[in-house]
DNA sequence: CGGTTTTTGGCAAACGTTTGCTATAAGCTG
DNA sequence: CAGCTTATAGCAAACGTTTGCCAAAAACCG
């Protein structure tokens, strides 16, 4: 920097200020600075602004460990979109993966502890915590997505779930359905519980019994999403009274569920509707074409960075604490009446 | 750092030692120590340290900006590897975007010589460079993944594509094919150029023209793979004389593909045999499942970041300068001998 | 041209570590 | 207990910025 302000001929103080605060500095100058940066190759030394300043410009964003379960179809493009979003506001995004040890919690809570980070996107139900550090009372601002913690205080980005799904329900009692399949994923999850609920609600509304749906898989939260929808067409195989349409909380199962059945000699939508979760681009492309409730990632991703920048800027935390992005229904071939 | 060391009674570089370097301290004041920080909440500051030692512990990960055309199946696990590897030799992955404008790849160099990073591993086929800045001379270890840069002298971590689409393509000359259609990802692209090579060797090991395989693709590079896909459908559809095999360089594009063709009344693998490059898990449960080229990337990214551990340890680069991991051909019932 | 405002220069402290140095204390050996 | 090794204390410099302060210079105004 030094060396930059001799050949600019102004003070090191006045580079300083032209590269950091734009502002506090005249055009003219700032220009000349700029100049003689770009012909000594001299880029800022990040740390020590850091250290300086006292804040870092890096966001963490926390992955659940075995992100296998439904999300992981949905990742890259949240990843996409909350990077970008956060550039443009001159922040840069670490990936942080919680698992179910010690270790990663630990991790997790140095970076947030020591300085690292400046705010975190949890897609994770779990905050971390050990040894009294919680990331809770970190003083870090932190924004939840796709799960609801605003229980915990968390500023949360969520879809309408429940309503999503008992809307699909709904339409799936109109055509004329009345046993029901749900494909779940981990048991209690919060989207298990909405979206579950929806089911629920639709049934009701409509005057019908909770009897009438079989609930299949949500044993184990580490599971690839393939996996749960091969063993739920074991489970279907073994109903005698087969259910006409099934709902599926993520794409994932809903596909290896179908290609199983389908290979039982059962036809979609002939003999089974279904209707799955996430919007994944490949249902268009599934045979038949599946309907599925498509979650507006790109449009979450965006929303979480917003609330994390004004939580950032601001240091009394807003009011508002739960932000819901309306999910679409995808209509595709998957879904008809039931044939008799 | 004062406090901790006015608690467990000792100096205050003795504490700096026993928390970054472990050897230098008896190991029962290291317990004194570290009980003390624990007590206090205390986290060394990762800035302040960064700037003393000057080194950073984040390792960036440059990804393409359109990660869309096939890589977007396989990079969530990608992540995952790689983070999890450098997670356990004490480094954090920032994620970078390099898309095509200027602003991102100022972006990169501002954090490569910013002394943000500490090494990078690259996913795209160009080094940024801007204003006489270029990450290849910015004396970081770099190794890149996916694609062999080893031409500009980066380590490289790649699989076998060319061996892996000719052994596949003898294989479906074996079985009686003579007519083959390529569906191409971005053109020049260093996965292009090796797998259309892969092909175009089986054809001359077999003594058959070129002539026999028709191009189809690969015109844009910023596509989803899944577009690609039905463009080539369309392009199919003209042809007069049918092709019996596709080689699809992605599985996204090879489901798209044979989505549509089916739709036009052909059967696979009845008329057309299939076979793609990825291994993405989805392949088994389409109709019908789709043979497809595994790539290691669980391995690949071990071994990227082994080389990127190696590098950084050491000042002189190591001479090896490619290393190829095996991709495995997983056959499923997409491929079969031609109608007559 | 005197007075006022804006911009810059120069200085120095601060951010929270690490690390080399010397000196002291502690522990061990015979 | 002398002589040796090992561990720690205490000090201070350094890492590369930012920023508050005040003075100096420049620009502007009427």
């Amino acid at each position: 920097m030094a060396d930059v302000a001799r050949l600019a001929g102004v003070a090191i103080s006045t580079v300083s200020r032209a590269l950091a605060n734009p502002g506090r500095v005249n055009e003219k100058t700032r220009a000349k600075i700029n100049a003689a940066a770009r012909q000594l190759g001299y880029t800022p030394n990040a740390m020590a602004r850091g250290l300086r300043v006292g804040k870092s410009n890096i966001i963490m964003i926390i992955l659940p460990g075995s992100l296998y379960y439904g999300a992981s179809q949905v990742i890259p493009q949240v990843l996409q979109s909350i990077n970008k979003s956060l550039i443009q506001g001159g922040y840069n995004l670490m990936i942080a993966n919680l698992d179910r040890d010690e270790i990663s919690e630990r991790h997790i809570l140095d970076l947030a502890f020591g300085g690292s980070v400046r705010g975190a996107i949890i897609l994770s139900s779990k905050l971390p915590e050990v040894d009294g550090r919680s990331l809770a009372n970190s003083g870090l601002p932190i924004v939840s997505m796709l799960l609801d913690m605003s229980d915990a205080g968390l500023q949360s980005v969520v879809t309408n779930d429940r309503e999503a799904v008992r809307d699909v329900t709904a339409e799936l009692i109109r055509l004329g359905h009345r046993r029901f399949f749900y494909l779940a994923g981990p048991e209690g999850n919060y989207h298990d519980v909405e979206r579950y609920g929806g089911v629920l609600e639709a049934l009701e509304a409509a005057g019908l019994s909770e009897d009438l749906v079989h609930r299949s898989g949500g044993h184990l939260d580490y599971q690839h999403g393939f996996d749960i929808g091969v063993q739920a067409a074991d489970d279907f195989a073994e109903l005698t009274e087969k259910p006409t349409a099934v709902i599926a909380t993520s794409d994932d199962m809903a596909i290896s569920f179908v290609s199983r059945i389908q290979r039982t000699g059962l036809s979609i939508p002939g003999d089974v509707s279904v209707v799955s979760f996430d919007g994944s681009p490949v249902c268009e492309f599934c045979s038949p074409p599946l309907s599925t409730i498509k979650q507006p990632v790109e449009e979450m991703g965006r929303a979480a960075v917003d609330l994390l920048f004004d939580a950032i800027g601001q240091r009394q935390n807003t009011a508002t604490v739960r932000t819901v992005i309306r999910s679409s229904l995808i209509l595709r071939e998957s879904i008809a009446a039931p044939k008799n």
